[in-house]
DNA sequence: GCGTGTCACTTTCAATATGGAAGTGACACG
DNA sequence: CGTGTCACTTCCATATTGAAAGTGACACGC
């Protein structure tokens, strides 16, 4: 259960959590950028981009920008000169797995989507 | 594990589970839709659209029609003289129910949102 | 039969978001 | 100094969104 720093400006269009979660994350791309860092290692900017779905570089800067803005991402300088980033989900952003898995599951089950499965490591 | 029909004109923009899913489901509104659906008797154009989050009608129109196209809802008339119909969740439908909890539960933990939990009847 | 009301949409159109592509800045390396 | 990489930003045409008004099929009351 951790403190989101929830912006200011913002104002939730209802009360309902399936309503608010949409409102950072309910888009094409978001949820990717989570599932790339929480299952495939992909930690810098240049690898969030290269994958499969390839996310244009401007949605992914400004997809990074929110996660960072509603504390589900956290980036620190993995090196300097020049310096560079590394993304990570925080302990809120982690706590996206169970969803992740769920949707995933549904995918796997009617959209013949690939077998990858983090909980089955070695099958995909 | 029902045999969804998926559009012949539609290709999928990767293998992933995830990212297939967030093809139909990945926006701000389409699963309001189905909890509505799922958790609150709503199966009328009319009873959709007076939501908390206030979906305008084009887009409820939309969306209704792509949930059909892919087979998560289907709709029956409940009255003739004028025909009017309801729109009804299939077996793929409903078994988005895990997934919404999950995301439910993410944000009753990080984004304060109103308690209402369908598998606790009566706190909402 | 006519006006009013309801439901279920569709249409319109301005504003915003998306996405492909090219550009920029900070370097390292040779 | 030229080339290459990473991490973005900018540009711009197109697509989507969303507020609002319009439409069609009736029921109901007078």
């Amino acid at each position: 259960m951790t403190e989101l720093p929830i912006p200011k400006d913002h104002a939730f269009r209802s009360d309902c959590s399936i309503a608010r979660t949409l409102e950072l994350l309910g888009d094409k791309w978001t949820l990717l950028i989570a599932r790339d860092m929480l299952w495939h290692g992909k930690h810098t900017f240049r690898a969030l981009q290269d994958s499969d779905e390839r996310i244009p570089t401007n949605i992914l800067a400004d997809r990074l920008r929110r996660l960072m803005r509603w504390g589900l991402v956290r980036r620190e300088p993995y090196q300097s000169r020049p310096v560079r980033y590394a993304y990570h989900l925080t302990e809120a952003g982690r706590a996206l797995e169970p969803a992740l898995l769920q949707i995933m599951q549904w995918g796997h089950r009617h959209l013949e989507g690939g077998l990858f499965d983090p909980t089955h490591p070695g099958e995909g």
